[in-house]
DNA sequence: GATATTTGACCGGA
DNA sequence: TCCGGTCAAATATC
């Protein structure tokens, strides 16, 4: 009853925060998790959240401990400074790379966040997450009052550490340029980019992994943020760093000034190279339309510029549709099947999810790959029912996820394209299985 | 020449 | 009437 109570009301919607952090899931989940039970039902379950959250607070515990210890054993010793050349990367404007939109990022320096080289970074990378322990185990302590006020206010600073940390994570040798700027010397950028994982991020996301005992509350949170922003469509909402690739082609069909924004909204079709290829270019746009009902909107954020909002409306119906995972679960999704588990009257799952059902409705097409795709192991696998649990242990760099979806459940799935929805679809099978 | 982006106009919903 | 999404011709890029 509470998440369907959860699920139905505004004021979830309102609690799907505006902004996400690079960390992404641990920031949306703690916001959620503190923030919208609080406001949308402060009477019946008082408690609610801490009892929610206890636990990822106890997960947020272990992996920052263990990922603070890695990187202050990273510490270069005292001795001779070695500095290197700072690297200077200017913002660049959107351009396009191939066939897929790509928007390129300012990085930490213009954020103020000047890093002295690698060791640098380094160090304040272990500074950061030393600071997000400290505020866990802080929020620990507070599990035992019940002080929502004040646990919401950590859990706010907790996530804009964890932020800072991923981009710093972000900026260290090694990690990947989401904004797909090019390492100096590099001649070309696409072929230069560099698809190592940031090694923070990963390790949230491994560390999350294994603690499977957390995946009940981490599922329910993900299903908490189902909400619908545009009438009968399904859609899904990310935000990150830089709307990255995404593994389709996406070609960019309008821009539109929004009032009280500070930046335009760019609106995106999926191209023909994943509808009808062979078709002239003259027919382009209109095979777009006619083919693949996706689309793709973004907007750089008012308040930080380094973070996009990307939202995807509209379920795929391009040629990718024909995996074979999609008619699995289309046979799944027969009359019967989990095209019934939206119903009220069909119940999968266990009481204490009983109340998912009402808001269990179609899930959203969700593209989610980097430049190479899902072959380069290089993408985060995210769910929209366990945006935490599925995601694979390979991840592009910082990436919040909220979901929106809208009722036609089975449709979706039927017609989905997306290359990267097979593992979530499986695991959202087995949700229902194990349930 | 093929392909993608830009941008003013148009359209529908609130 | 306003606002946001989309269209489509013009333009830019490769």
């Amino acid at each position: 009853m509470l998440e369907r109570a959860v699920l139905n009301s505004p004021c979830a919607t309102d609690a799907l925060t505006e902004k996400r952090c690079a960390c992404g899931n641990l920031r949306c989940i703690l916001e959620e998790t503190v923030e919208k039970p609080h406001a949308a039902f402060p009477a019946p379950f008082p408690r609610w959240p801490l009892r929610r959250y206890q636990p990822l607070a106890l997960s947020l515990h272990a992996l920052t401990e263990r990922q603070a210890s890695k990187a202050l054993t990273a510490l270069p010793r005292p001795g001779p400074s070695t500095r290197r050349p700072v690297q200077r990367f200017e913002p660049r404007a959107l351009t396009h790379t191939g066939s897929c939109l790509r928007r390129e990022v300012a990085r930490p320096r213009e954020r103020g966040e000047d890093m002295d080289g690698c060791d640098g970074e380094k160090r304040a990378l272990a500074a950061q997450l030393a600071q997000v322990l400290a505020m866990v185990r802080e929020l620990e302590s507070r599990m035992d009052q019940d002080l929502p006020a004040a646990a919401r206010e950590l859990c706010g600073e907790l996530a804009s550490s964890v932020d800072r940390s991923i981009r710093i994570a972000r900026s260290v040798d090694g990690c990947p340029r989401g904004d797909g700027s090019q390492h100096p010397g590099g001649s070309n950028a696409q072929s230069k980019r560099r698809q190592v994982q940031p090694p923070i991020f990963c390790f949230i996301v491994d560390t999350l992994i294994e603690q499977q005992n957390h995946v009940s509350d981490m599922r329910l949170l993900a299903l908490r943020s189902f909400r619908c922003s545009r009438k009968g469509t399904p859609c899904a909402r990310r935000q990150d760093m830089a709307p990255l690739d995404d593994g389709l082609s996406w070609r960019k069909y309008g821009q539109k000034d929004i009032l009280g924004a500070k930046y335009p909204r760019s609106a995106a079709h999926v191209t023909a190279a994943h509808v009808t290829p062979s078709l002239p270019s003259c027919y382009l746009h209109q095979t777009a339309l006619a083919g693949c009902l996706a689309t793709k909107h973004v907007q750089r954020a008012d308040g930080d510029p380094l973070l996009y909002d990307v939202v995807y409306h509209g379920a795929h119906i391009c040629a990718q549709a024909a995996h074979p995972a999609a008619e699995q679960l289309s046979r799944q999704l027969q009359p019967g099947g989990l095209a019934d588990a939206g119903q009220e009257q069909s119940s999968p799952l266990e009481p204490e999810n009983e109340g998912l059902q009402a808001g269990l409705e179609p899930m959203t097409p969700y593209s989610f790959a980097p430049a190479t795709g899902a072959a380069a192991g290089g993408f985060p696998l995210l769910s929209p029912t366990g945006l935490e649990w599925q995601l694979s242990s390979h991840t592009v760099g910082g990436v919040g996820v909220g979901i929106e979806h809208e009722p036609q459940f089975a449709e979706f799935f039927t017609n989905s394209a997306d290359p990267f929805q097979w593992e979530y679809q499986d695991d959202y099978l087995n949700l229902y299985a194990t349930n």
